[in-house]
DNA sequence: CGAATCTATCGACGGTTGTCAATCTTTCCG
DNA sequence: CGGAAAGATTGACAACCGTCGATAGATTCG
Protein backbone atom coordinates (compact mmCIF):
# COMPACT_ATOMS: atom_id res chain seq x y z
CA UNK A 1 0.00 0.00 0.00
CA UNK A 2 1.38 3.43 -1.10
CA UNK A 3 1.21 6.23 1.66
CA UNK A 4 -1.93 8.94 1.05
CA UNK A 5 -0.59 11.68 2.59
CA UNK A 6 3.73 13.27 1.86
CA UNK A 7 4.60 14.17 5.18
CA UNK A 8 7.43 15.40 4.74
CA UNK A 9 8.44 18.07 1.45
CA UNK A 10 10.06 15.58 -0.41
CA UNK A 11 8.45 15.25 -4.07
CA UNK A 12 11.18 13.79 -5.50
CA UNK A 13 9.89 9.94 -4.76
CA UNK A 14 6.31 10.43 -6.31
CA UNK A 15 6.28 10.30 -9.92
CA UNK A 16 3.29 13.24 -9.92
CA UNK A 17 1.26 15.31 -7.65
CA UNK A 18 -1.09 12.19 -6.80
CA UNK A 19 -4.10 12.96 -4.04
CA UNK A 20 -6.34 11.66 -6.91
CA UNK A 21 -9.61 11.58 -5.88
CA UNK A 22 -12.62 9.40 -7.44
CA UNK A 23 -15.16 11.27 -9.32
CA UNK A 24 -17.35 8.09 -9.93
CA UNK A 25 -18.92 7.42 -6.13
CA UNK A 26 -18.20 3.57 -5.91
CA UNK A 27 -21.67 2.67 -5.47
CA UNK A 28 -22.57 4.10 -8.69
CA UNK A 29 -19.21 2.32 -10.26
CA UNK A 30 -21.24 -0.48 -9.49
CA UNK A 31 -24.59 0.09 -10.86
CA UNK A 32 -23.29 1.40 -14.05
CA UNK A 33 -20.71 -1.48 -14.58
CA UNK A 34 -23.20 -3.78 -14.27
CA UNK A 35 -24.99 -2.24 -17.23
CA UNK A 36 -22.04 -2.06 -19.06
CA UNK A 37 -21.72 -6.23 -18.65
CA UNK A 38 -25.08 -6.51 -19.57
CA UNK A 39 -23.82 -4.62 -22.92
CA UNK A 40 -20.19 -6.61 -23.00
CA UNK A 41 -21.62 -9.89 -24.42
CA UNK A 42 -21.83 -9.55 -28.60
CA UNK A 43 -25.59 -11.89 -28.54
CA UNK A 44 -26.81 -9.56 -25.73
CA UNK A 45 -25.49 -6.37 -27.43
CA UNK A 46 -27.03 -7.33 -30.93
CA UNK A 47 -30.18 -8.18 -28.90
CA UNK A 48 -30.16 -4.31 -27.56
CA UNK A 49 -29.49 -3.22 -30.59
CA UNK A 50 -32.60 -5.10 -32.42
CA UNK A 51 -34.90 -4.08 -30.05
CA UNK A 52 -33.78 -0.04 -30.14
CA UNK A 53 -33.71 -0.38 -33.92
CA UNK A 54 -37.14 -2.13 -34.56
CA UNK A 55 -38.57 -0.17 -31.53
CA UNK A 56 -40.75 -3.06 -30.06
CA UNK A 57 -39.86 -6.07 -30.64
CA UNK A 58 -41.30 -9.56 -29.30
CA UNK A 59 -39.74 -12.27 -28.00
CA UNK A 60 -40.37 -14.90 -30.58
CA UNK A 61 -39.07 -12.99 -33.26
CA UNK A 62 -35.46 -12.77 -31.30
CA UNK A 63 -34.67 -16.13 -31.72
CA UNK A 64 -33.66 -16.31 -35.58
CA UNK A 65 -31.91 -13.50 -36.08
CA UNK A 66 -29.53 -14.19 -32.89
CA UNK A 67 -29.18 -18.10 -33.41
CA UNK A 68 -30.07 -18.71 -30.31
CA UNK A 69 -32.09 -21.41 -28.53
CA UNK A 70 -35.45 -19.96 -26.65
CA UNK A 71 -33.78 -20.44 -22.91
CA UNK A 72 -30.81 -18.55 -23.74
CA UNK A 73 -33.07 -15.50 -25.80
CA UNK A 74 -35.25 -15.33 -22.75
CA UNK A 75 -32.03 -15.15 -20.45
CA UNK A 76 -29.90 -12.17 -21.97
CA UNK A 77 -33.72 -10.46 -22.11
CA UNK A 78 -33.61 -10.83 -18.36
CA UNK A 79 -29.95 -9.80 -18.21
CA UNK A 80 -30.96 -7.06 -19.98
CA UNK A 81 -33.97 -5.87 -17.89
CA UNK A 82 -32.19 -6.11 -14.86
CA UNK A 83 -30.24 -3.76 -15.08
CA UNK A 84 -33.00 -1.63 -16.82
CA UNK A 85 -31.63 -1.18 -20.09
CA UNK A 86 -34.84 -2.80 -21.62
CA UNK A 87 -38.18 -3.29 -20.10
CA UNK A 88 -40.42 -5.84 -21.21
CA UNK A 89 -44.63 -5.82 -21.50
CA UNK A 90 -46.75 -8.69 -21.38
CA UNK A 91 -49.40 -8.54 -24.07
CA UNK A 92 -51.31 -11.87 -24.58
CA UNK A 93 -49.05 -14.35 -24.97
CA UNK A 94 -46.19 -12.61 -26.07
CA UNK A 95 -43.67 -9.99 -24.47
CA UNK A 96 -42.98 -6.76 -26.17
CA UNK A 97 -39.72 -5.47 -25.56
CA UNK A 98 -38.23 -1.86 -25.82
CA UNK A 99 -35.47 0.09 -24.50
CA UNK A 100 -35.14 2.30 -21.80
CA UNK A 101 -33.96 5.41 -22.89
CA UNK A 102 -33.34 7.53 -19.97
CA UNK A 103 -31.09 4.62 -18.99
CA UNK A 104 -29.41 4.07 -21.86
CA UNK A 105 -28.74 8.31 -20.92
CA UNK A 106 -26.54 7.43 -18.44
CA UNK A 107 -24.40 5.61 -19.85
CA UNK A 108 -23.88 7.56 -22.75
CA UNK A 109 -23.03 10.46 -20.22
CA UNK A 110 -20.71 8.45 -18.21
CA UNK A 111 -18.68 8.03 -21.97
CA UNK A 112 -18.60 12.33 -21.87
CA UNK B 1 -35.48 -22.89 -35.42
CA UNK B 2 -38.51 -20.80 -36.90
CA UNK B 3 -39.22 -20.86 -40.37
CA UNK B 4 -38.33 -17.44 -41.69
CA UNK B 5 -40.78 -16.82 -44.53
CA UNK B 6 -44.50 -17.05 -44.86
CA UNK B 7 -44.86 -19.01 -47.66
CA UNK B 8 -48.95 -18.49 -47.64
CA UNK B 9 -50.64 -15.93 -45.89
CA UNK B 10 -51.79 -17.31 -42.77
CA UNK B 11 -50.11 -14.22 -40.73
CA UNK B 12 -52.09 -15.35 -37.72
CA UNK B 13 -49.83 -17.62 -36.30
CA UNK B 14 -47.13 -15.30 -36.03
CA UNK B 15 -46.80 -12.28 -33.45
CA UNK B 16 -45.76 -9.99 -35.68
CA UNK B 17 -43.96 -9.75 -39.39
CA UNK B 18 -40.69 -10.69 -38.11
CA UNK B 19 -37.82 -10.92 -40.22
CA UNK B 20 -35.84 -8.26 -38.35
CA UNK B 21 -32.22 -8.08 -40.04
CA UNK B 22 -28.96 -7.42 -37.79
CA UNK B 23 -28.00 -3.80 -37.82
CA UNK B 24 -25.09 -4.41 -36.36
CA UNK B 25 -23.11 -6.92 -37.92
CA UNK B 26 -22.03 -10.03 -36.48
CA UNK B 27 -18.18 -9.15 -36.44
CA UNK B 28 -18.55 -5.89 -34.81
CA UNK B 29 -20.77 -6.73 -32.46
CA UNK B 30 -17.74 -9.08 -31.12
CA UNK B 31 -15.37 -6.16 -30.89
CA UNK B 32 -18.08 -3.36 -29.39
CA UNK B 33 -18.89 -5.79 -26.74
CA UNK B 34 -15.22 -6.26 -26.18
CA UNK B 35 -15.04 -2.48 -25.43
CA UNK B 36 -18.18 -2.76 -23.03
CA UNK B 37 -17.52 -5.42 -21.14
CA UNK B 38 -13.81 -3.83 -20.69
CA UNK B 39 -15.78 -0.99 -18.74
CA UNK B 40 -18.02 -3.52 -17.36
CA UNK B 41 -16.23 -4.06 -13.99
CA UNK B 42 -16.38 -1.74 -11.08
CA UNK B 43 -13.19 -0.84 -10.50
CA UNK B 44 -12.21 -0.99 -14.25
CA UNK B 45 -14.88 1.55 -14.61
CA UNK B 46 -13.14 3.81 -11.95
CA UNK B 47 -9.68 3.20 -13.63
CA UNK B 48 -11.02 4.45 -16.95
CA UNK B 49 -13.02 7.84 -15.09
CA UNK B 50 -9.73 8.20 -12.94
CA UNK B 51 -7.92 8.96 -16.31
CA UNK B 52 -10.59 10.82 -18.55
CA UNK B 53 -10.75 13.52 -15.66
CA UNK B 54 -7.39 13.83 -15.44
CA UNK B 55 -6.42 13.28 -18.84
CA UNK B 56 -3.04 11.63 -18.08
CA UNK B 57 -2.92 9.68 -15.12
CA UNK B 58 1.06 7.25 -14.52
CA UNK B 59 -0.05 3.77 -13.10
CA UNK B 60 1.40 4.64 -9.63
CA UNK B 61 -0.98 7.08 -8.69
CA UNK B 62 -3.68 4.44 -9.68
CA UNK B 63 -3.14 2.33 -6.82
CA UNK B 64 -4.36 4.31 -4.13
CA UNK B 65 -7.44 5.72 -5.27
CA UNK B 66 -8.35 2.52 -6.22
CA UNK B 67 -7.57 0.24 -3.67
CA UNK B 68 -5.88 -2.64 -5.45
CA UNK B 69 -3.05 -4.21 -5.97
CA UNK B 70 -0.31 -3.59 -8.24
CA UNK B 71 -0.61 -6.57 -10.72
CA UNK B 72 -4.49 -5.92 -10.34
CA UNK B 73 -3.93 -2.17 -11.22
CA UNK B 74 -1.36 -3.28 -13.86
CA UNK B 75 -4.30 -6.44 -15.13
CA UNK B 76 -6.92 -3.64 -15.83
CA UNK B 77 -4.49 -0.90 -17.70
CA UNK B 78 -4.02 -3.74 -19.62
CA UNK B 79 -7.88 -4.92 -20.26
CA UNK B 80 -8.52 -1.79 -21.47
CA UNK B 81 -5.82 -0.70 -23.51
CA UNK B 82 -5.99 -4.32 -25.79
CA UNK B 83 -10.00 -2.87 -26.53
CA UNK B 84 -8.65 0.32 -27.07
CA UNK B 85 -10.04 2.49 -24.71
CA UNK B 86 -6.59 3.63 -23.14
CA UNK B 87 -3.40 4.02 -24.31
CA UNK B 88 0.19 4.25 -22.25
CA UNK B 89 2.81 6.51 -23.35
CA UNK B 90 6.13 5.22 -21.46
CA UNK B 91 8.15 8.01 -19.95
CA UNK B 92 11.26 6.93 -17.94
CA UNK B 93 10.61 4.00 -15.48
CA UNK B 94 6.74 5.62 -15.40
CA UNK B 95 3.72 4.76 -17.81
CA UNK B 96 1.35 7.37 -18.68
CA UNK B 97 -2.29 6.23 -19.42
CA UNK B 98 -5.02 8.11 -21.29
CA UNK B 99 -8.03 7.97 -23.23
CA UNK B 100 -8.41 6.98 -26.73
CA UNK B 101 -11.08 9.82 -27.35
CA UNK B 102 -12.32 8.00 -31.30
CA UNK B 103 -12.89 4.22 -29.06
CA UNK B 104 -15.53 6.09 -26.71
CA UNK B 105 -17.16 7.86 -29.32
CA UNK B 106 -17.66 4.38 -30.98
CA UNK B 107 -19.45 3.43 -28.02
CA UNK B 108 -21.33 6.44 -27.55
CA UNK B 109 -22.50 6.18 -30.78
CA UNK B 110 -23.93 2.77 -30.29
CA UNK B 111 -25.87 3.67 -27.81
CA UNK B 112 -27.32 6.74 -29.94
C1' DC C 1 -61.66 -29.03 -20.21
C1' DG C 2 -57.65 -30.05 -23.24
C1' DA C 3 -54.33 -29.10 -26.78
C1' DA C 4 -51.16 -25.78 -28.47
C1' DT C 5 -47.97 -21.99 -28.01
C1' DC C 6 -45.01 -18.49 -25.89
C1' DT C 7 -42.03 -17.56 -22.06
C1' DA C 8 -39.55 -18.42 -17.68
C1' DT C 9 -36.97 -21.44 -14.66
C1' DC C 10 -33.85 -25.28 -13.34
C1' DG C 11 -29.75 -28.11 -13.54
C1' DA C 12 -25.49 -28.91 -15.47
C1' DC C 13 -21.20 -28.21 -17.93
C1' DG C 14 -17.15 -25.80 -19.80
C1' DG C 15 -14.95 -21.56 -20.21
C1' DT C 16 -13.81 -16.96 -18.57
C1' DT C 17 -12.52 -13.51 -15.10
C1' DG C 18 -10.85 -10.76 -10.89
C1' DT C 19 -7.65 -11.11 -7.41
C1' DC C 20 -3.20 -11.54 -5.10
C1' DA C 21 1.68 -13.29 -3.92
C1' DA C 22 5.84 -14.13 -6.09
C1' DT C 23 8.94 -13.18 -9.66
C1' DC C 24 10.95 -11.02 -13.74
C1' DT C 25 12.13 -6.94 -16.72
C1' DT C 26 13.18 -2.33 -17.48
C1' DT C 27 14.91 2.04 -16.13
C1' DC C 28 17.13 5.44 -13.34
C1' DC C 29 20.81 7.11 -10.37
C1' DG C 30 24.78 7.11 -7.26
C1' DC D 1 28.51 -1.75 -11.84
C1' DG D 2 24.76 -2.31 -8.45
C1' DG D 3 20.84 -1.05 -5.78
C1' DA D 4 16.22 0.76 -5.99
C1' DA D 5 11.82 1.53 -7.97
C1' DA D 6 7.90 1.00 -11.52
C1' DG D 7 5.53 -1.96 -14.11
C1' DA D 8 4.57 -6.54 -16.43
C1' DT D 9 4.09 -11.48 -16.20
C1' DT D 10 3.10 -15.97 -14.13
C1' DG D 11 0.57 -19.24 -11.41
C1' DA D 12 -3.21 -20.38 -8.75
C1' DC D 13 -7.81 -20.26 -6.98
C1' DA D 14 -12.59 -19.02 -6.28
C1' DA D 15 -16.45 -16.94 -8.42
C1' DC D 16 -19.09 -15.91 -12.27
C1' DC D 17 -21.13 -16.52 -17.05
C1' DG D 18 -23.09 -18.32 -21.55
C1' DT D 19 -25.19 -22.12 -23.31
C1' DC D 20 -28.51 -25.81 -23.89
C1' DG D 21 -31.97 -29.66 -22.81
C1' DA D 22 -35.68 -30.56 -19.96
C1' DT D 23 -39.41 -28.85 -17.56
C1' DA D 24 -42.89 -25.77 -15.55
C1' DG D 25 -46.06 -21.74 -15.85
C1' DA D 26 -49.21 -18.82 -18.41
C1' DT D 27 -52.43 -17.79 -22.03
C1' DT D 28 -55.25 -18.52 -26.04
C1' DC D 29 -58.26 -21.27 -28.83
C1' DG D 30 -61.26 -25.17 -30.04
Amino acid sequence: MKKLVAVTASADDACCASLLHDTLPVLDAETLARAFAALGDPVRLRLFNLIATAGEVCSCDLLAPLGKSQPTVSHHTKALSEVGLIVGEKRGRWVWWSVVPGRVSELRATLA
